[in-house]
Parts: structure tokens; C-alpha cells; sequence
DNA sequence: AAAAAAACGGACAAATTTGTCCAGTATATA
DNA sequence: TATATACTGGACAAATTTGTCCGTTTTTTT
């Protein structure tokens, strides 16, 4: 569904939106524990996160990456998924046609869409700030 | 969403099925000409899909591969994706957790289920031979 | 000012997926 | 029975994704 490297932007998005609650920051190693991902690998990711300012990061001693409070509820999971995968997601035929659309679909468009329109809504309404709160209210997991 | 090779299987399938109506096979080159896609690999997703009886090969002059007319209301989707991509479509967790369940989630569980489950239920209740009519009822296409 | 901590960025490496090639086997037809 | 046709299966190759390494830059602390 989507990459590995989209699985990881949303675990540490959602770790460091937890994080913002306290008001702390967390460095890579720190995420990285957290969230059970491949350090060198989850600073890629990060920093493509931080470029297009979705978190912020901070160098040197007492630095780390940080969600501002402020932008917690405004985040949403497609904002993530969109800087990482792209809109592939949304945009591709199921079976893989690179023209595929209501005036020209492929045999399965409508069912497929159908689907579709749903996760992105999903992802469209589900913020970090909504799975922060999650990791609260209920036992939850960002690894194993 | 699935592999290539899963898409490459599916749009051979469908196309194989609409020839079935008519009573004929089709022959790797055929296949791979209908649906655009690369004749080698398109031959070692049809040999997967006969080794699991989805479809039938036949070889020397006049063979190729068919599926019975029979069988066209019985292949459903999910066969033909389960015998390519196995079943992580169904299993696996939006977040790449090992472990993710109702009893425990990651953040995302609930929300990402539902849809899955829509996304099984439609590839369940989706025979090839639907994908086939729908060929029929509009024009619907299977490569570009 | 020096040292240490932490992110940055580019090059490289491993793994997986996608795709190719070709010799072998089975089968229909002449 | 010879030949041509078409699928089979294994080895190989290219492309993409995933993951690592390391020197550089920035910033804090001493």
C-alpha cells in the first residue's frame, strides 16, 4: 500500500506528535528506537520531511526534529504520504494503465475508485495530532 | 496497490476471459500485444497462474492459454491476487508493524481496516468474468 | 576558541522487483 | 517421423527500493 519509507515518515511523525504534546523535541537515534526503523535510513526520510516543512529540524547539541504544537491538528496523513510517495496513491489505475478515467477506464476503474476516494478521505481527515491521541486513550503501537 | 506483476496477471486474465466467452485461447504474444506488457515476464505470470490452475496452458501449434468457460464465474480477483501478491493486500498493517491488531494496534489499525476490508470484499465479490461484460457494456480497455 | 553533538548530503551497497534470454520439452500437422 | 509452434524453467540483467557509511556543516557548551 505504501512504501516502507512512507511506513516510516508516519511512525516518526506520529512519535514526534506525541512528542510536541510534551512540548520535546527528539533526535534521529531517539526516533529511530522509538519507531524501530533503520537509523540511516529514517534520517533520509526526515530530512525530506523537514524540507518540505512538515517537521522542523534543529542542529547541534540539544537539536533534533520537532512538530511545532501549533501545526499538530493541521498535518494530515496525506500531507505526509503525498511529500514521500507522491500521489501515486490516488492517482493510479489499479491495473496499472497510465490512462485510465471515467471516459476511458479500465474494467475494474469504478469499483477501484470507489476504494480509493475512501483512503484518501481517510488520510485527508486523519491528522498526526488524531494519532497522537490514539497512542493516549488506548494502548497503541508504533513498533513490532 | 499490487505488484506489476499482479496488475500484468489480472488484465491477462480478463483478457483471456473475454476469449473464453468466445471460445477460443489466446497465445503468449497475443496476450502480451492485447494488454501491452513485456512478453517474458508476461509469460512467467501466466506459467504462476496456470501451476495454480487459475488458468490453462497449452503447448505446441494451436496451444496456448484458456480459461474454461466454466470457470469464468467462479475466478475471483482475490484468487488471481493471492496466487501473485500473496495475502499482505489483506494482512499486513498500513503502518509495516509485524504485529497489529484489534487487541494490539498501531494508531492507524481501525481506520485502515475498514477500508482494507472494503478493498477485500470488492476483489471478492469481482469475478473475472464481470471484468470480461464490462469490456462488453462500455468501452472499457486494457492497456494505454 | 575548542570540542562535542546532531543534522545534512552524497556516494555506495544490498535486496527486491521487474524484465530478458535461451535451451529444453511437449504437441499438432504435414 | 520431421518440423514447426508454443509453453517451461533456469540463469541472467536492469531498475527500483531499501538501507549504510562517512565526511561536512551547524550549533551548543565548556
Amino acid at each position: 500500500m505504501f512504501s516502507k519509507a512512507c511506513e516510516y515518515g508516519i511512525r516518526a511523525s506520529v512519535y514526534l506528535a506525541r512528542q510536541a504534546e510534551k512540548g520535546d523535541r527528539a533526535s534521529l537515534t531517539e526516533i529511530a528506537k522509538a519507531i524501530d526503523s533503520p537509523v540511516a535510513f529514517t534520517a533520509k526520510i526526515l530530512q525530506l520531511l523537514a524540507r518540505h516543512e512538515i517537521i522542523i529540524s534543529y542542529k547541534g547539541p540539544t537539536g533534533g526534529y520537532e512538530i511545532p504544537k501549533e501545526h499538530l491538528s493541521g498535518i494530515q496523513l496525506s500531507h505526509i504520504v503525498k511529500v514521500i510517495d507522491g500521489d501515486k496513491v490516488y492517482r493510479g489505475c489499479g491495473l496499472g494503465l497510465k490512462e485510465c478515467n471515467a471516459s476511458k477506464p479500465c474494467p475494474l476503474h469504478f469499483q477501484f475508485k470507489a476504494i480509493r476516494d475512501e483512503l484518501k478521505e481517510m488520510l485527508q481527515s486523519t491528522t498526526v495530532q488524531d494519532l497522537a491521541n490514539e497512542l493516549h486513550r488506548r494502548p497503541a503501537f508504533l513498533k513490532r
